[in-house]
DNA sequence: CTGAAAGCGCTAACAC
DNA sequence: GTGTTAGCGCTTTCAG
């Protein structure tokens, strides 16, 4: 950029010592109201704008966070996102977002530029299960994981009960008799899956249901991936009558590749999402899903990080790990 | 955070100036391979990470872009996002996602952060028509438009031409025989909407129509004034047979107001958006729309930034001001 | 090849 | 009240 004015051009305009300037600028005491004001003044004038890199430097905090989402494509994260900025600029910091696209390397990459850069605090949506260069930087840097529950002791964590979150999903499924009931995934190492997951085979075994494998399938996060794990789903020996779909995206993608092969929705098959992203809604949709407060959960995650670094402290009562309770959402496709 | 180790931990260490370490870990020359790879090692062991901001403050440069755009929740703008933030990336720079709900302040409050935080450049998509406090940037910072081409003569900027696909929308629906064609909108001050209502008034003209005041309605960016819009719109003396949505969540939202009301769709309605959305093209929507590349413009305005600031030259025979073809998509709403 | 030293823009003691 | 000075972590002359 080009030259800026700094604090000693407009000092050495008013014949004052540039520390007095700064004195000025901030607000701090001893400083004749006459000679802040003239400051205002001149600082004005010459568009004087503090360079907040020189400040980072010597007050070491950059106010800024870094907030690491797996998927902006989501509309779950946005919504995220959305609550942690939110907070943040309430606090007058401001957040990077960094999109992993679900890649390790990516979330390894952007872990380290976060930590170059001086970040005051790092919000993180993990790609994996296990996320160990973030590991290696917690107790340096504060940090607090959203949507799912480290296993490390040290973290903080603000998530709802995936595995309650699960159970539910699979119980309406089973309650309303769809048994046998399938399930859709992402991959294995995914954070949340293995709680749902779990809790999926929980209300199996409350139901008297045996797991089948042929009918619990694996593929990504994206609505495609239900699209195709549904029709692969469906051409099993055992066809099911119901399928809990780790996340709306895959539900959905879900619905339709059932509603492809000729199946209505829910007489031949019920299904239920997870996340309650805004499309769940939408009365083309009617997604019958499991709700999670997904703004609350990036605001509160702010106010975690906060209450670590003492920023601010949180409200009495209130955890550095909070598990939030899941709601069943009944809507038409179960 | 904790005390990092600097440049002067691992030189002390190595008994060398702290010069000597900063020239190694920068691969500058004049270092003896020797040298170079006992501080390497010694960096690594003292889990030494680069502070960007000391580096920033004396480069003058942070590696850092700032992205402002209005609403994080219409998905047109996570692809955007997605293409600005891949292209940064190749080049080693991050983003600073800004998100400023339509507020003019948050946009402007904005605008002074990134600035003071000294960050290369910056892409925005404003609020509205005029963006004041950052023409006054302009100049001294990078800074191109995307999604439409502002005023200023000095600004460069990527879109579509969004007169020509409001032409484009408009003339679909006159010529399939659904005159009259309503029109529905965000508020007039909106960026793009003057230039799409333009397309819109042409084509009418063009098809002997005249333009009618009852059935051109606005409201806000979001699905919720679409089905609002469209239910008000359908009360009018004039019912219209044709709807023309300045964005796709704006059209979806009066497909669903449509339907409430009793309305087939496209038999008593046919609906045109604007953006192409991925929900648009879900099997329950199948809304006909009209395409942008939004991913194509985000790393296309990040390369125009790169080429502003000879960070890296732009193909040959690319302008700094790139006006894109829209192109009509035909699904079952229109 | 390496060291010494200045300086990026700003804040924070410590003097006066 | 205000000025002087050191220093945040790093890069970059300029000497040696």
């Amino acid at each position: 950029m080009a030259a800026d004015t700094t604090i000693k051009d407009i000092a050495s305009e008013l014949n004052v010592s540039y520390a007095t300037v700064s004195r000025a600028l901030n607000d701090k005491e001893g400083v004749k109201a006459e000679t802040r004001l003239r400051v205002m003044e001149v600082a004005k004038d010459l568009n004087y704008r503090p360079n907040a890199i020189a400040r980072g430097l010597v007050n070491r905090k950059t106010h800024t966070l870094g907030l690491i989402i797996p998927d902006i494509t989501n509309p779950f994260y946005p919504e995220v996102a959305r609550g942690v900025e939110d907070a943040a600029q309430e606090q007058g910091y401001s957040v990077f977002l960094c999109n992993t696209n679900w890649e390790r390397k990516k979330e390894n990459h952007y872990l380290n530029l976060l930590a170059e850069k001086r970040v005051d605090g790092i919000i993180i949506a993990p790609v994996a299960k296990e996320t160990p260069s973030l590991e290696r930087l917690i107790g340096s840097l504060p940090c607090v994981y959203v949507g799912r529950s480290p296993r490390e002791a040290g973290a903080e964590f603000i998530t709802i009960d995936n595995e309650r979150g699960g159970y539910l999903a699979t119980e309406h499924l089973l309650k309303t008799g769809r048994a046998p009931v399938g399930f859709i995934g992402a991959p294995e190492d995914s954070n949340t899956l293995e709680e749902r997951l779990r809790g999926y085979w929980k209300a199996l075994a409350e139901y008297g249901e045996k797991i089948d494998e042929r009918i619990i399938l694996f593929g990504d996060f994206r609505r495609e991936s239900g699209y195709n794990l549904v029709k692969k789903m469906m051409a099993e020996r055992v066809r099911p009558r119901g399928v809990f779909g780790e996340n709306d995206l895959l539900a959905i993608g879900a619905l339709q590749g059932a509603r492809e092969l000729g199946l209505r929705i829910p007489g031949d098959l019920a299904v239920v999402g997870f996340d309650d992203i805004p499309i769940a809604g939408f009365p083309e949709i009617q997604l019958t899903t499991i709700g999670q407060p997904k703004y609350e959960m990036g605001r509160l995650a702010v106010e975690m990080l906060f209450d670590i670094t003492g920023e601010k402290e949180m409200e009495a009562g209130k955890s550095r790990r909070i598990v939030l309770e899941p709601v069943l959402i009944i809507r038409g496709t179960a």
